[in-house]
DNA sequence: TCTTCGATAGGACATATGTCCTCGATTCTA
DNA sequence: TAGAATCGAGGACATATGTCCTATCGAAGA
């Protein structure tokens, strides 16, 4: 982690994401951007927590793991999103892992800091109720979703997801075979199974197995399997 | 469901669950008690939500349906509870259908109404991101406890959970099995499965299987089993 | 170039869990 | 009270998924 410290870029980084208007005057010398490396850990599970974050650019990993030591991702999440939320409210300890998978800049603010100066300044309270209140509902349906769903529909949805997030750009139907271990994780599943399903899937002719990534073949079909639920 | 007008029993309950500071004098007039039957459902998933409640008196089941007709309990609320949060923040249709388990009071408040007196009141906001956070966390932690632990496990943790819950008072280890089917769904496992594990806790003498409910005997091992983690 | 190593895919097997169905006990009804 | 309707438990089987291990291949190094 290192600071840069350049009030400027924090204002850009605002202004980009429009996020100005949720904190006042009061709290603003406070902001400090932050940049992460590939790779690096943003938050540790179990350690206490002193700052609120806003991911304002690059993409990070959220995982928890068990007392048992298995690892479970919960998501992958790009700008905007706030991280540490539930640790600044609840006043707790890190509840997740969260890892920068590319080069991250965040915004951190500390808690005490931020609770004393916006705790009553309703735009910055609102903005969070939105921001967490959709979280909520993304990971509540994502989790059912797992739950109720064997995990070849669990693959094509997410392979779709991957598709419409990547691919808007040029990539037109790639998934890249580096990060399997992962995907294995975040739909809640091994390695090896994983495996087995894609193989299905290639068999039936949905996707297509090239050197180093996965090439989607059959949209439609993947569609109709994943029966309309996409992760998102 | 049915209307109990009757100012003074709105106080009262506000009063018992120490929640007149987070509603100020405008909005006041508009709180009104409602009250719903045993086994009444109190929203449905998927029809527009105008309502936000209170949960003050009695016990509520939530759960979900997917499109292939698969339900899902996501948990079992008593007081003090918010239900509809996420719906009013998000502006969405109801997400879960919650039904009443036995009689309940409720109180509620049209959106509209809220929104407009006390979209600016901290208190409120505050409250609403406290009770939220702590469902989130909830949520999560069982949530993930599904993906990462098999049934056995599970089923160990839930039967403590109860204990706790219902037995502080006289049962002393018995969990009636007239909600077997609910346990199940609740633990995400089907009826027959759950059944095969606590056979499997009979003949290890973990439980003992009664008439109609279902005998703690090894509360020691239970604990062991589940690896202190329990459903709350 | 040959060897070694790490990574990935896939085989073999064990387990966990789901589905369907039957059996016996209980309750309900005429 | 006999027969019908229910319900809960458990058997038999099918499927989904996990674990462990091995074969193969390409990259890195001697």
């Amino acid at each position: 982690m290192k600071e840069i410290k350049n009030r400027q870029l924090v204002q850009s980084y605002l202004q980009a994401h429009q996020l100005e208007s949720i904190f006042n005057d009061d709290i603003m010398p406070y902001l400090s951007l932050y940049h992460f490396e590939q790779g690096e850990l943003i938050l540790s599970q179990g350690e206490p927590s002193k700052y609120l974050y806003v991911l304002v650019q690059g993409k990070i990993k959220i995982y928890t793991t068990s007392a048992q030591g298995k690892t479970l991702i919960l998501s992958f999440k790009t700008p905007i999103e706030v991280i540490g939320d539930i640790e600044y409210v609840q006043e707790i300890d890190t509840i997740n892992t969260v890892e920068a998978v590319s080069s991250v800049y965040m915004i951190g603010v500390q808690h005490t800091l931020l609770k004393k100066l916006t705790n009553d300044y309703s735009p910055f309270l609102q903005f969070m109720l939105t921001i967490i209140t959709e979280k909520f509902y993304l990971k509540n349906n994502s989790m059912s979703f797992n739950l109720m769903h064997p995990v070849e529909v669990r693959l094509a949805s997410y392979l779709l997801s991957v598709i419409h997030d990547e691919n808007e750009s040029i990539l037109s139907g790639q998934l890249s075979t580096s990060s399997l271990a992962d995907t294995a994780n975040l739909i809640g599943t091994s390695y090896r199974h994983l495996n087995r399903v894609i193989r299905q899937f290639c068999s039936d002719g949905l996707v297509e197995r090239k050197k180093g990534f996965i090439l989607i073949k059959d949209r439609e079909a993947l569609t109709t399997l994943s029966g309309g639920n996409i992760y998102e």
